[in-house]
DNA sequence: CTGTTAGCGCCTTCAG
DNA sequence: CTGAAGGCGCTAACAG
């Protein structure tokens, strides 16, 4: 800068100014920074910026348990969308269902005096997650209500979308459904099988442990435990898959028997209307999600001093939609 | 930081070392210093730190045209999983095949002093890319090849693998086999539709522009497209689709009709298997390709001495691979 | 092993 | 409208 200034023969303080678009500045002196600027190719360090004015980084943070499920990625791209129109840049990170990771990743994010940050937690163990400790910045789960910390959250209609997609499995004529479920110590795994539980219950049907299986991580998991379900004494005849990992490998483990098998899942895919079976999926849209998350971030960057404010829920509403058999 | 050191009654120098895990504090005083910070909360400041230093920031940059696109997805979470593993994060942004907000993009990474960038580029236009503009900071360019610049870069073997996928629609008898392909200023565009255009002429068949089309960003538009090819005078009785885009949209497209068309088409994707029609893909790892990218990029990164090393590239191999009928 | 001094590049403040 | 002084939080380089 000071290179800028004696090239431009002003002093330093003038081009801080001129770049900054500070009015105040004479024309000439202005045209002339420029001109050197563009000269000696000066580009300004945020880093020192940031120090002097203590100002925003204009980062958000954001962490994922698993971006390989298309789920993370399109929520990622609702949160990059929201985010650029608010005029931030988002640094997305991977925990890989990992609570110590996740930790790791959060204090990076606040010794980066990022601005905000987007989680889907892993685990129910949220002290790490505390703005209180972090600095104040703030934070924004989604996927997963906050536990014993006040926070945003972003939700899924996990529990009555779950119900109603098995009440179609029911309404068809099924009783023997099984469940390919989340691990039940997730927020997601536990609402999914209530809403399963509630549909059974609502037509005196038992709930048979035999049926639920909830160690699917990926879909060739998904599928051999399809296949061990469909192999044991009177299978179901019909299963809730609880997200599109599963859905997807339980369809793989299907297609080739002989006896037909009706799917219910949450999460919607793309193809899924031409699998050539019939389909129930619990539909939601997963970017108007990751916006939604960005847009209560956002609101609690640009309105800091409100920073007592009573946390907030947004819910993503889902729908049911029934794919024919192609 | 003052406040540390005076809470654990010690210099902030000796804050500043024990915090760095120089060695040469002495244990008690490490110790001290430990509980102070945890007692205050305290966090360092990266900005400072780094404005001391000059050293990295620890972050790669990543613009990509179209994060809706599941190869850009994918290619993220390689960039994301291989950065990773040499201690970096990522910073992701999309810049919607316009030229200007890449641009932009691009400066601002600068401007944060971001160790290092990947760029999948909008067009031919690179000079903004120029790691000479970029005071020195490395850039690594993916699926395009630099234009008047020296950066390193990584390509899919776009050529070969499209010439083969149509050979293989060729040998199946097919003689009128319509393009679905990306503008012909793009690298991957023009690559591709040259290996059409090869394995065509190899076997004595003219390039009929009435089977051309090039001007499908999305399904729904590739869709409406494959729909007039159809319904033109003599059809083709093939396609080669140049993305996962514009198969699927054609693929849509074609169920519906009484005359078959086969289909050959760039990327491959999941449940591509099951759509219950011969589809002819090219195939490769879009993970692996970002992988590559951040490892070239790292490279630089950690070997800054031997910035004048020419650049490379490298080409991630495809192979072709046919699903039946399902 | 520890503390002192000085300054990274910028911006707030105040005096011209 | 412009410039000089000083400091944001941290850490090299040196001196004890």
């Amino acid at each position: 800068m000071r290179d800028v200034a004696r090239q431009a023969d002003v002093s330093p303080m003038t081009v801080s100014r001129a770049l900054r678009n500070d009015p105040g500045v004479a024309p000439d002196k202005r045209a002339r920074i420029l001109q050197a600027v563009a000269l000696l190719g000066y580009r300004g360090n945020h880093h020192a910026s940031n120090l002097r004015t203590g100002a925003s980084s204009g980062l958000v943070g954001v962490v994922v348990t698993n971006l390989a499920n298309p789920f993370y990625s399109q929520l990622a791209i609702g949160i990059e969308s929201m985010a650029a129109e608010h005029g931030m840049r988002v640094i997305l990170a991977n925990s890989g269902e990992d609570l110590a990771k996740e930790r790791q990743l959060v204090n990076d994010f606040a010794a980066r005096k990022l601005d905000g940050i987007i989680v889907v937690p892993t685990a129910n163990e949220h002290a790490h997650l505390d703005p209180a400790g972090l600095a104040g910045m703030p934070v924004v789960l989604a996927a997963s209500p906050p536990v014993r910390i006040s926070v945003d959250a972003v939700l899924l209609d996990d529990f009555s979308g779950t119900w109603q997609a098995t009440r179609s499995l029911i309404a068809r004529g099924h009783r023997d459904i099984g469940f390919l479920g989340l691990p039940a110590s997730t927020w997601t795994g536990s609402e999914r099988f209530r809403g399963y539980c509630a549909a059974l219950e609502e037509s005196g049907i038992e709930v048979d442990e035999r049926y639920v299986r909830r160690r699917q991580p990926d879909v060739a998991a998904a599928m051999a435990v399809t296949a061990s379900l469909l192999d044991q004494d009177r299978p179901p005849t019909a299963l809730f898959t609880a997200n599109n990992r599963n859905t997807i490998g339980a369809y793989r483990a299907i297609r080739g028997r002989r006896e037909p098998v009706a799917i219910a899942g949450f999460d919607d895919f793309e193809l899924a209307d031409l699998l050539g079976l019939p389909l129930t999926v619990v539909a939601y849209d997963p970017e108007e999600f990751g916006r939604q998350a960005a847009a209560l971030l956002c609101d609690r960057i640009e309105n800091p001093g409100e920073g007592t404010r009573a946390p907030r829920r947004v819910i993503i509403p889902t729908r049911v939609v029934e794919y024919g058999a192609g």
